[in-house]
DNA sequence: GTGGATTGGTTGTAGATGCAACTTATCCGG
DNA sequence: CCGGATAAGTTGCATCTACAACCAATCCAC
């Protein structure tokens, strides 16, 4: 165990730290935003939004968890508040009597398409106008390759790039 | 507002949304890691790294906010817990009747120092073992102008960065 | 088709963070 | 040197997340 460890040189240390300064600034940075505008978490709108753009707007438990890189009691504390604002609700899942399908209402509907807008602008402020575009194609490519390796099903991806093959369409609900 | 909203290409939301399931995923991989082999987060492993390498093993409630991009109020609550497993003390601050100082104790260096090891080799195996050598330094660069943009100050890394001049250390406690 | 294992989901509780309120000390303009 | 403003910290509470325990339904091997 204390044979060697691996230490980082500078390069490596410089980009962790910035990595490390970014983890726990940007989320908070959103929560901010979405919070005062909307009342809802960055996570509650991603929720929202991937219901918004699911076919009839309904999506089962576990594809939510899957899909948002979530756990099951997570997904579900959350989606009971949601539900007790009325922006969603649940249903039983005719398949499956496991099941729960989560449905958005239409004031959810609404409650999401309204809090789009800031919430893009917002991103594009926070990340997207800071970087050049040579920037954001690295930035992909490297965010994939470790979100790939933290998961490698690459859940929200995969997820969002099934329905994107005909209609490209993100989470923060914007088209191409 | 309903005005026109600023959409984001296909190659601009890939990259969001890579960056988003990292943000998702990256915290709770590094917390899981301490948890389990240090019984620690990795904000606690921070304050005690940051601790590590000050001048006498102090520092003021104040600075260490500031370094760690964290709030007095959550720094007061970690720094309790800390102190009542022994890892470090509050001592009053010489200068200022209103300031606070923590000091690392022996058994709070010693645990720190055995944490070291193992949490680099995760961040390793997470994150830097995944790129290339160019990725790396694209992502300092690119982590960088993020992270000035949500702090002008960009705080830890100044913080690191003034003692790197001589000697460079990072916040996982490596040197070059 | 029965029984054990697996899957989908909920609930309770404990731990961590954000925020607001409050205290004490320092600073500074007059 | 007095009083208001600001700065450093702490505390309490509300909220969110993780984890473990639990229930119910489905799957599957025999």
């Amino acid at each position: 165990m204390p044979y060697r460890v691996p230490r980082m040189d500078e390069l490596e240390s410089t980009a962790w730290l910035e990595l490390v300064t970014v983890l726990e600034l940007l989320p908070a940075a959103l929560d901010a935003q979405l919070q005062q505008a909307s009342n809802i978490t960055h996570f509650d709108f991603t929720v929202l939004s991937l219901l918004r753009f699911a076919p009839h707007r309904v999506l089962q438990m576990k594809e939510l968890a899957v899909m948002t890189n979530s756990t099951l009691p997570r997904l579900s504390h959350a989606v009971s508040r949601l539900e007790g604002r009325g922006l969603l609700e649940r249903l039983p899942c005719p398949g499956d009597k496991r099941a729960t399908n989560v449905h958005l209402t239409d004031g959810g509907r609404r409650q999401v398409i309204r809090a789009t807008p800031g919430h893009i602008a917002h991103v594009r402020r926070l990340v997207i106008d800071q970087l050049d575009r040579d920037d954001i194609a690295a930035l992909g490519r490297i965010a994939g390759k470790i979100a790939r390796n933290l998961d490698p099903t690459d859940r929200m991806a995969n997820a969002l790039g099934a329905s994107s093959a005909t209609q490209p369409v993100t989470v923060s609900g914007t088209r191409a």
